[in-house]
DNA sequence: ATGTATGCAAAACATTTGCACCTGG
DNA sequence: CCAGGTGCAAATGTTTTGCATACAT
């Protein structure tokens, strides 16, 4: 279970919902989980926590960067863990899997790109689909 | 109007509702269209078009390629109809104004990343977001 | 004629919100 | 104690579906 100090410095009260949700992607910082996906787990490991909370702590973990919101293909979203390392991702078509990548070169095309349009670049989202590697075969 | 040809060689029986809404995709091909935003061209030219037929005919049409599904931020589908060139897409934050783009150095960039994670590339959105020239001022 | 398409209303989903109750500091 | 958080159920917004009717070939 985490440390209630990154709850306190995200300006956040600590409270159980709170603690597990966060727990429980940290325990898998490399992977994706939808709202069910935590409800889900909440309830296996017991805890009587509502959906409605799992959304609610979850957009208030997007508000203070704790974790970054995908919306890919499906109609649903999707959250990890914010680790400051911004990358991008594949996801696999069939099984799911996500791997997550960064290129430097594409980040300063996008970049470049941005300028020609005089756009001001925010943020950006770069979602290759496809099959991996185990799938492929 | 389009040609009644275009759908047959979809492999789509020419119907009203189809016709009129790939109509109005051609008459805009470089924009975006929510379901509901077709759906309100229809009605605004008099045409008696359930919104269920729209999202089906939508979806049809995604099917035989003639259109590009897009799930941006914000829950609703986008629809553009599917000139065959590929592109990505800038999202203005603020007027949802949508830039298309088109980068083949960050093209080929894709490729070689996705082969140096054995990933069998298939597609790919690459949305930036933030704020048009028009905004920013 | 006949199989497919459409319209409407209802269902299905993912997500949000109102409100009474509970909890953390 | 008291502001803020949570649970539940109901509301929301988007997209899909069932079914009787209408249409294209």
């Amino acid at each position: 279970m985490p440390n209630s100090e990154e709850l306190r410095q995200a300006g956040l009260k600590t409270t159980l919902p709170r603690l597990k949700i966060l727990g429980i992607l940290e325990d898998a910082a490399d992977q994706h989980f939808t709202a069910e996906d935590v409800y889900k787990r909440l309830l296996d490991s017991g805890e009587e926590i509502g959906l409605a909370t799992v959304y609610r702590v979850l957009t208030q973990f997007e508000g203070a960067q704790l974790v970054i919101r995908h919306n890919f293909e499906g109609g649903r979203s999707v959250f990890e863990l914010n680790d400051g390392k911004h990358h991008d991702h594949m996801v696999c078509v069939k099984c799911s899997k996500v791997i997550e990548f960064y290129n430097q070169q594409i980040e300063n095309l996008q970049t470049e790109v941005a300028e020609d349009h005089s756009f001001t670049l925010q943020e950006h989202a770069l979602v290759m689909y496809g099959l991996c590697s185990d799938c492929v075969a």
